[in-house]
DNA sequence: CGAGCCGTTGAGGGGATTCAAGCTCAGTGG
DNA sequence: CCACTGAGCTTGAATCCCCTCAACGGCTCG
């Protein structure tokens, strides 16, 4: 295991130590960098905490910066031409938002905090400066770019496709990726139907129904736990029946 | 208007007309590459002719180029876990499909063709060697790569949300923005269905009673005119009614 | 001419929405 | 202490939309 190096430990930016921890997930953008160059950007990188319900940045705004979650989880909606929230994304633990910043576009889609997030907010302009610097930063912003569009496109084809009872599996199935010790968190039914395109009345039978059914225990009103192989098997008979 | 340079015009290479033709559309990738730069590449991009049905990449596969659509229309679908064919996203004139080839990855949709199409065939290592020389050419990768990620995003919020009349209707819409002569291309049934999330039978009674309003009106078989505004007035009532 | 594909239309059933009522729970103030 | 309130969740009943199953017509092609 890599330690940290006593002069980064002590830095006086603590955003070196949160850089550095990252950096040890591998999942850090900046994870190609020596550390020479590392040192260079704490100073621009801050850490931001945000409550449930901050607006890291919402439609029509011109981005000044994009965000690499930490911990919490994110997600990216817009308003559809008929007027309603749809939720076309969501964000957790190493995934990086607001890229469109880059291109000096402004935002089509909000990203709200669903849970508490702990974001590191890069400027814009750091990475404009960087990627000059260090073309093998391209490589990573690529990634990234091509990991959104995947994303979105498995949304669309498992979350927006199928009956309800389908959809809420999958939605559950997502929620479990980003779950790190075996309680995920439960959106609020609204949000549940602004993610899946139902009502809040369908939403929650499904719910119900799914708990009576031993799929999800509650573990409070914001989390459950999951019983993954009852889900497969619940999504197995729903695929096929 | 700019004029194509003589000694290009009667090239060697058939292909620098092709690509000299795009350029003057402002579409293609490279062109903030200098004529001289330009001249190098064409030899290793093909200009290929795909008839209807024609695979250009499937899933699975670890791709080894991407493609620029020059015309007609092509589908990106994948397969559900529920084992159908759902259509994610359509790229038409001036998309870049493929890029995660760049990224050594293996495709995770297919690229059908949906009518005759041209596509102008870009290998990874080219793209390899000009990013190093040429690091003017990332705005434009990153560029396309953004437009793919909004492209996705915007098929959600509009093609996969709402009753099916509306999905249609948008979908109209989307078809409407790569018709060149005010002629629309049709897509059967099925593809329509599998684009939607939507049976043939709804997909057939929605579209022939868009029919009898007026708002389509058949070319032949594969096209159709459109009424404009008929369906934006259909879409307005559709909404809020 | 029959076979097969595609589109259309009808009838019936099922699933999601709508409308409505009741529930729990936290916060508030009498 | 407890009624009051409002937000969020649940459940029921009726309606409507979409799917399923089915039949039929137009068309191409062997």
């Amino acid at each position: 295991m890599r330690t940290i190096p006593l002069y980064r430990q002590d830095s006086r930016h603590p955003q070196a130590q949160a850089c550095a921890a990252c950096r040890e997930r591998g999942m850090a953008l900046f994870g190609v960098l020596d550390e020479t160059a590392l040192d260079d950007i704490h100073v621009h990188i801050a850490d931001v905490e945000l409550p449930t319900g901050s607006v890291l940045f919402d439609i029509g705004e011109r981005g000044h910066a994009l965000y690499t979650v930490r911990t919490g989880m994110v997600r990216l909606e817009r308003v559809t031409a008929r007027g309603d929230r749809r939720v076309v994304r969501l964000a957790g633990r190493g995934d990086l938002i607001g890229q469109e910043a880059l291109l000096q576009r402004s935002h089509l889609d909000a990203a709200v905090a669903c849970t508490p997030v702990r974001a590191c907010r890069i400027p814009r302009t750091l990475l404009d400066d960087l990627s000059d610097r260090h073309p093998e930063l391209m490589r990573g912003l690529m990634t990234r770019w091509q990991e959104a569009v995947e994303s979105s496109e498995q949304w669309l084809a498992e979350l927006a496709t199928g009956p309800a009872r389908r959809r809420v599996l999958h939605l559950l199935l997502e929620l479990a990726r980003h779950a790190d010790d075996g309680v995920l968190w439960m959106p609020r039914r609204a949000e549940m139907g602004a993610m899946l395109d139902l009502t809040i009345e369908t939403t929650s039978r499904i719910v119900s129904s799914l708990r009576r059914e031993g799929v999800i225990s509650d573990v409070d009103a914001q989390h459950a736990r999951l019983d993954v192989p009852r889900l497969q098997a619940a999504l197995r008979e729903q695929d096929q029946g």
